[in-house]
DNA sequence: TTGTAGGCGTTATCAA
DNA sequence: TTGATAACGCCTACAA
């Protein structure tokens, strides 16, 4: 196995010195015409491609960027957070790596380590596991953005406005006539973590605010429990169960609110299992707009903007890579938009 | 900004020479238990961890391998693929780089150029979007292989019985009583190049291989378009629009075939905002196993082994690696999985 | 306009 | 049992 081209065997296939090949390649500094050509004839023939590897040990400034995904299986939405941060740090010139830790502190904790090895210059997690490992790396002086679900109140952090977004459904559902609007979800607590914990309080608050407002609150009608659970499918979920024991309430509601489209793909089934149709018998809200163009009916969702949100945080730890000095901590806050679609009517 | 800690600040800290901390970090050759405990002691307080990209350059043997997924959005069957691939290279101590080409051949060939500036030390295609793009990597001297829908007959590729899996479904609805079965899916050739059509193909001639033989061929049943779309929501995609079709057509068929779950998708759709219901009026069968779990009704579908195609993929590439000569090209052909749901039933 | 030389952090070879 | 030293491929002062 001959080893690939270097800028040494460039240099002599072309009868100059590796400096003057590097000169060419990086296109900065003074170089005759001939030379030049010359050079890039020897690049040809040698099939020379750059060693990324000893650019950044030289340069000692890694372009990597480390993006550690919370689960892309079996929730879409955070592949689509991957595509906003390749999007941006590809432009930018950087290369993402990416891991996939499956909810395990663990697999995290090992993700972060091999990153930091490969010496990534910057790290995104798309969202955090857990606390201490966001603790660990910003201990290891890289910048660091938290997305969706901040867990450690150090580096940048990217949220998603649901409150305002969980409101706008409350307000659709309670102008069609809903009064009795059922909550499906994961406890604001479940998380052993307040700042995790708030994209589920928000989006329950919301949901209360409205039912207290309309005087409809019932606690009947709030279903906890796991959100999703990987490789469990959505038949034998939390949202098909909730919504088995809401149909059964001698009191039903006309209408459920859902945390994710995962749970609003549950209800849909069961409601259908039932008998009964949706909008017609029961409207039906999700949550982050992943499955909803796929269901049936089309269902009506808050969209999250996850491609922005990838996007927005690429740009965060970019940008304190090119400043001087990294710069304070960062909160943004993304707006959720409400999608009406099908799935919501008015009671009859 | 202080730089990160090398093996020479270390060996300074312990009062050693860099070699004896190498030793000690490597755990081979010998040391002298105070020695090493007085190193380990300086690897603490200096707070090192080994460069990867030093490291590699050193052995000038990468641990990378380069993934590149034709589109994670909106097909989730990538990603599982993905996860495959990860879960055996991180076993094996490889690094995975994995890149989201978006269905575009330039995309693809600048994430080939990428890795191979990385010096990846093998590439994985899931799935190839231009043959010229594994014929251009394959001439890098790296070990490929193509996942589901090889476009060059060059280098390992790992494909699925599409054929066994269609017949298996259409088999199921036979037995069911169905006579008029339509089919919704991509043309074969439109790929432009029969190895890549070869899956395309092989679910449509079993369909009409078991329509034939059932004297139920009907070209009005076969129903040809893009599989799906970027972008583009499944009620304004190809399976929604050929089902309205199909339910306007005099002597209306009883159940459908889609070359996948998304196409499926749009058929539930269709089917219930016609006013029919699925399965009494109409079954409906998926391919791929991707969405139908969260699909209402629960969606009957011929579930392809996403993740162990990924598995093996990386254990191809892997073994060549580990090899001392490269080894031919492999071929390996997975079962696909029939997986009867609610979405099928005798026709009325 | 071109070339020489040193070093990035690691590993491997050879001495001590 | 430990240590000097030379690469790996690239970049960049500095010199010619």
């Amino acid at each position: 196995m001959t080893r690939p081209a270097n800028l040494k065997m460039v240099a002599q296939e072309a009868g100059v010195a590796v400096t003057t090949v590097a000169r060419v390649l990086s296109g900065k500094g003074y170089v005759a015409e001939d030379t030049r050509d010359r050079v890039m004839k020897a690049v040809e023939a040698t099939g020379y491609r750059v060693n990324s590897i000893a650019q950044s040990l030289k340069t000692s400034r890694s372009t990597i960027i480390g993006h550690l995904l919370r689960s892309t299986v079996p929730n879409p939405f955070f592949v689509k957070v991957a595509r906003g941060v390749e999007d941006y740090a590809k432009t930018m010139g950087y290369t993402v790596l990416t891991a996939n830790v499956q909810d395990a502190a663990e697999a995290e904790r090992q993700a972060i380590d091999t990153f930091l090895n490969w010496r990534a210059a910057a790290l995104i997690f798309s969202t955090p596991v857990s606390a201490e490992n966001v603790e660990y790396a910003i201990r290891a002086r890289v910048p660091v953005v938290q997305v969706e679900r901040p867990r450690a109140a150090l580096g940048h952090r990217i949220t998603v406005k649901n409150r305002d977004g969980a409101l706008a459904a409350m307000r659709h559902l309670t102008e069609l006539g809903h009064r009795r609007i059922a909550y499906v979800g994961e406890a604001p607590g479940s998380q052993q973590n307040d700042l995790a914990d708030y994209v589920e309080r928000e989006r329950f608050d919301a949901w209360r605010e409205a039912v207290t407002a309309l005087g409809t609150y019932d606690d009947a009608l709030v279903r906890f429990g796991m959100a999703y659970q990987i490789d469990l499918t959505s038949a034998q979920g939390h949202g098909y169960q909730a919504t088995r024991e809401l149909l059964s309430l001698p009191k039903r509601p006309t209408a459920i609110l859902a945390s994710n489209d995962i749970l609003a793909a549950g209800a849909l089934q069961a409601i259908h299992e039932a008998g009964l149709r949706v909008p017609d018998d029961m409207s039906v809200i999700g949550f982050d707009d992943t499955l909803a163009e796929y269901l049936t009916p089309l269902l009506t969702s808050v969209r999250l903007p996850a491609r922005r949100l990838g996007q927005a945080a690429a740009r965060l730890v970019i940008a304190d890579l090119e400043a001087e000095s990294p710069g304070p901590a960062q909160e943004l806050a993304l707006d959720a938009e409400f999608m009406p679609r099908l799935s919501t009517a008015a009671p009859r």
